[in-house]
DNA sequence: GTTCGACTCATACGTTTGTTTGAAGCATAC
DNA sequence: GTATGCTTCAAACAAACGTATGAGTCGAAC
């Protein structure tokens, strides 16, 4: 037995450290947010030296951008995958199927990461921390996604006025954003008849709600009250 | 001359530094969040002692309560005296009316601050920043405003699935939080074009939105897909 | 066997954090 | 005037923060 190869984890172990201090800050990220988590906590959940964090990653700041980013970029090419399936279908687009493909994305997050955790959380954080940096990097990051997709969503309405859509949009990524990231207040506020872990149940009224709530604003229609 | 009445404010000063601080901390929180912002930062603002704000409030957990309930409590008050005025008119309810009272009290919040400022972001940030003690009181100030108002929409809708109307609420709340607390985002992904300063545009939007999201979400219909 | 690069480690640095202390101010009541 | 209660003040506290340093470990290259 000149090579016991060891099954047990660490297969081929490209720098183990760095990931394991991506998952434990992520998981950690999510619970307190950003500035309330410490670098001692996250090396201690990781089991990792405390410089190993300034080694890999130069500042806690990078970290944070290292950590969203690697949970951001599937999504959204994910995002634009299912788009480009829908627009190369050659039929009209429908608005339901292009939301779908806005929401879906965020929700198979779950079973994307494997074991792994509760980063939907994460996600709804990044709107709300304190964060100057955060909106350095979101419109970089999420530019081209509200491009395609806008333009998407007003090919299924069938050309209606772009500011009106934009309102709507905003309004939709709210209710997306606040249910990933404030679910318990879903099961406080129904007194627990609603579950927020009901993925499937919850992308369908999601789709289904904002879908309406677009079709509502974009209408044509005076605005007096 | 044996009183000179000094009109010059601090009309009967009753602790004129505790409002100070509770004015600096508002306009702090809403913009660097909670837990970024120092009591030292707050107390530099308010041009007042460090040691006042341990003498006036016990800690900064409970300055953090005292900011927020400060400017709840006359939101929801005012959320209920406009659904009283509904109830009491003997006619039936009307969705578009129940939500008008429940969104339009925040969006007068900015008035009603006479001078002061962008305490909507405040709020907004209040739902997902990091907080154990956000989850210990949100239900102690909105079980009561939930409760009401979800009893109306009901009632406007015709004796709807009260589960399903819960999820639209959850979203309806998260589009509100989300528009409160990040509008600048709007301003981004619509290339300027809608301004997230307009608010009666932002409430009549709000409305017709979450009206129609929510008849749809709560539509008798076959839940499979 | 030595050298070299990548990595981990214990430890310390200088700041900043929330909180506490004890003296000083300053009205009102006796 | 002296005493009393509430408030403000400068200064200090221990603790925790992000970051930096230099010695030490390990494996592959030569």
């Amino acid at each position: 037995m000149s090579r016991t190869p060891d099954l047990i984890d660490e297969a081929h172990s490209q720098s183990q450290t760095k990931d394991r201090i991506l998952d434990a800050a992520e998981h950690l990220f999510s619970q307190h947010g950003f500035v309330a988590t410490s670098l001692r906590q996250i090396t201690t959940e990781a089991r990792v030296n405390l410089a190993a964090v300034n080694y890999h990653f130069q500042s806690k700041e990078s970290l944070i951008l290292a950590v969203l980013m690697r949970k951001i970029a599937p999504i959204n090419r994910h995002r634009l995958e299912l788009l480009d399936q829908l627009e190369s279908g050659g039929q009209p687009l429908v608005l339901e199927e292009v939301l779908h493909a806005f929401f879906a994305p965020l929700f198979d997050a779950r079973r994307a990461g494997v074991s792994i955790s509760n980063f939907p959380k994460l996600l709804g954080r990044a709107y709300t921390e304190p964060g100057d940096w955060m909106q350095r990097v979101f419109p970089e990051a999420f530019a081209q996604i509200a491009a395609r997709f806008s333009a998407a969503m007003r090919s299924a309405l069938g050309g209606v006025d772009m500011t009106e859509l934009m309102w709507g949009m905003h309004f939709a990524i709210g209710s997306m954003a606040h249910f990933t990231a404030a679910g318990s207040l879903l099961t406080f506020i129904s007194g627990g008849k609603a579950d927020p872990e009901d993925f499937d149940g919850a992308l369908d009224r999601l789709v289904r709600y904002t879908a309406s709530g677009l079709r509502a604003l974009t209408m044509k229609k005076e605005v007096a009250r």
